[in-house]
DNA sequence: TCGAGATGTTAGTCACCGTTAACGTAACCG
DNA sequence: CGGTTACGTTAACGGTGACTAACATCTCGA
């Protein structure tokens, strides 16, 4: 009866538990507003017991970007990759490049908060990698804006997509006005646009 | 020759200075982040020196976003109220708001960045106040739009209008990306094409 | 069964930070 | 002049918070 767990099936819970609390908390107070016991308060145990799963407080917040960053990048990828296949136009590589971001945006608010926020407190060893992978992310919305539109020069597109990320993203604040329903088209709807003005301005 | 300067001016232009200051390392490393040292040897002199001048930190931050606050909500009346001649339409009423918005957070990204992330750590007597006046503000936003659009509910348009906040303060992200110059339309265009599809979605 | 590893706990250390205290100085005003 | 006001300094206090140490407990495999 006492037997469902194992403690290697515990400890992945554990860690997910952790970041998943500690994202909710820095997105809220910010990471330098958050202590150790709070994090640990809102999973249950107290304080110095989560040095058993992460190598300090940065380290949390490393590991929590990098996770982030990554997934981010990779969905990305995958969408244009799939997207070499001749058959697919930019316009829907671009839609299928909204749709992830939006999901992320949506499902995750916490950690999307925390990932345009807090890089700066992580320490230099991981933050580079962050940096790299939020650039290459970036680079994949440049890379299908280009395609859609060849004229434009790429500082301005690169501009266009941290401004519709910044709407993208602005969910957070959002969040209640408007069923998860009705807001994704609704993004969907603004971004698309938004995107559309940007590469024929004046 | 000497007499350059009264204790009274001075007095103003150090305050000045210091929110300016602490504007600028609150947004870089939030509020919590920065110490009163840190501030002060921003402006030259060192630590509780600021207390000449401010009660405390958060009531350095309180004065801070109170004037953020009621700057953006007086423009913005300002703004509605001239625009209540008949000549003006709905159309043009939403153009200077965007410019309203657009200037400030082109002029002053630091401030706008503090103004949306660090509300929570104002103290209660002032949290209210800051909250009551942004409220306004988004307030002054939605009745334009709802004149522009009359058929759209109030929720739409709030999310709608967080949504163009969230586009436009997207600025710090990409300074030096673009030039204020070409940044200027661009944003323009983009909050434009946004609010636009956002009323007719669907 | 028993030792090892995983996972907690509490108590303590050390640095930092907000704030106050006590004191100095220069300018202005009567 | 003499005193008040504006503005700065350094030293100290108290609290908090990240991290470590020392010590349980529970599960599991040999």
């Amino acid at each position: 009866m006492t037997t469902a767990r194992t403690p290697t099936r515990n400890r992945g819970n554990r860690r997910a538990e952790i970041l998943d609390a500690a994202a909710r908390l820095f997105a809220a107070r910010g990471f330098h507003g958050v202590s150790i016991e709070d994090i640990g308060a809102a999973v249950g145990v107290s304080g110095p017991a989560l040095y058993r799963h992460f190598a300090g407080k940065e380290a949390l917040l490393a590991e929590m970007l990098l996770d982030v960053s990554s997934r981010l990048r990779e969905s990305a990828a995958a969408v244009v990759t799939s997207a070499a296949t001749p058959a697919a136009s930019s316009a829907e590589t671009l839609d299928a490049l909204l749709d992830v971001q939006i999901t992320f945006a949506l499902e995750q608010p916490a950690l999307i908060t925390v990932h345009d926020r807090e890089l700066g407190n992580v320490p230099e060893p991981h933050r580079r990698r962050i940096r790299r992978l939020q650039r290459l992310y970036v680079e994949e919305w440049v890379t299908v804006l280009a395609e859609l539109h060849p004229g434009c020069p790429a500082a301005r597109l690169r501009a266009a997509t941290h401004a519709v990320f910044g709407l993208l993203n602005s969910t957070p604040y959002s969040a209640g006005e408007l069923p998860s329903r009705d807001m994704r088209p609704l993004l969907r709807a603004m971004a698309r646009a938004a995107v559309d003005a940007a590469v024929n301005v004046r």
